[in-house]
DNA sequence: GCGTGATTACTCGGATACAAGATGTCCGAGTTTGAGCGG
DNA sequence: CCGCTCAAACTCGGACATCTTGTATCCGAGTAATCACGC
C-alpha cells in the first residue's frame, strides 16, 4: 500500500509550474533537469495529467505544458487520482457489494480523499519553493 | 495504491475467528476451506498475524489459531499494520523530512487510520456472519 | 494396565515459481517556430 | 523583400526492458496428541 514515485513527482511537478507564472510554458526538459528525473519517463506521468485536464500541453518549438486550471481549483486529489485511477483500495475478493468489512474500508478511503479534495496545491507553492 | 489480497484475507479471517467461542481454535485447513484460498498460502499470513500478538498458534494435533487478544481490543488498523507494514503511503524522493507536500500526505493519511483504529473488528463480527 | 514408540495431524519457515505493476528507456512520428535561401 | 523549404526544438505514443512486489506452491522440519504394541 504506497503511492507510486510517478504521484510523487507529478505533485512536485505541478506546484513547481504554480510558482511560474501562469503563461509561462515550461518544457519537459527544463522539469527534467529541475527535478533530476529523465525526461521521457516525466513526459509519459505529464500526458496522464494533460488527460485529467488539469495541464495543457503545445507541441513544437516553444511547445510546453502549463496549468490548464486556476491554481485555486487544483487540489491532491486531482493529481492523485489522475496517476494513480480511481479505482478503490479495497476490494473484497469474497461477496460483491454487501461485505461488511468493505464498506468500513471505503469509509476511511473517502474520509481521506475528501482531505485531500478540500487541499489545494497553491497552498504549498506560497512557502515551499523548491 | 491498493490493499492487497492478503490484508483482506486477514481481516475476514479475524472476523471469522470472533464468530466462534475465544477457546476453539481452528486449523488452517478449516480456514482455508472455508475461505477457498490454499492453506500454505493463508499459513503466511496467519503467520504475520502472530508474529504481531493478534493471535497465537499451537502446534501438533488439535493445533490451530486461536485470539490472543479480547475482541474488543482488535481494530482494523491492527491487522493492516500487521499485514501492510507500518510503513507511510508516501515518500518524497527529493528531501528528506521537511516536505510541505509529504506533510499533507502524512497527514491525510493519519486521519485515515485514526478512523481505522477506531473502527473495531467485532463490531462486524455480530451482523456479517460470513 | 502401563510405559514407550510410532503414527497422525497439525504449524513453521525457507526456497522457489509466477504474474502483475511500477519504473524507466528507445525510437519513430507529428507539430510548430524560426532561420536561411532563392527569386 | 517575400515566400518557400528545411532544420531545430519540442511533444506524443507505442514497444520494449528491468525491477520490485504480491501471490502462490512445494517441501522438509518440528511438535503435540493419540494410538498400538509389548512387557
Amino acid at each position: 500500500m504506497k503511492y507510486s514515485k510517478a504521484t510523487n513527482y507529478a505533485l512536485h511537478t505541478i506546484v513547481y509550474m504554480m510558482e511560474h507564472k501562469q503563461s509561462e510554458k515550461l518544457s519537459v526538459q527544463k522539469l527534467a533537469d529541475h527535478f533530476k528525473v529523465s525526461t521521457t519517463y516525466l513526459s509519459k506521468i505529464l500526458t496522464q495529467l494533460v488527460k485529467a485536464d488539469l495541464i495543457e500541453s503545445s507541441s513544437g518549438v516553444k511547445g510546453g505544458y502549463i496549468l490548464s486550471k486556476k491554481r485555486e481549483d487544483i487540489s491532491f486529489l486531482d493529481i492523485i487520482l489522475a496517476i494513480e485511477g480511481n479505482s478503490a483500495f479495497f476490494k473484497c475478493e469474497f461477496q460483491e457489494s454487501n461485505c461488511s468489512i468493505h464498506k468500513v474500508m471505503i469509509e476511511a478511503e473517502s474520509l481521506m480523499e475528501k482531505y485531500l479534495e478540500d487541499k489545494k496545491l497553491y497552498e504549498i507553492a506560497k512557502e515551499d519553493n523548491f
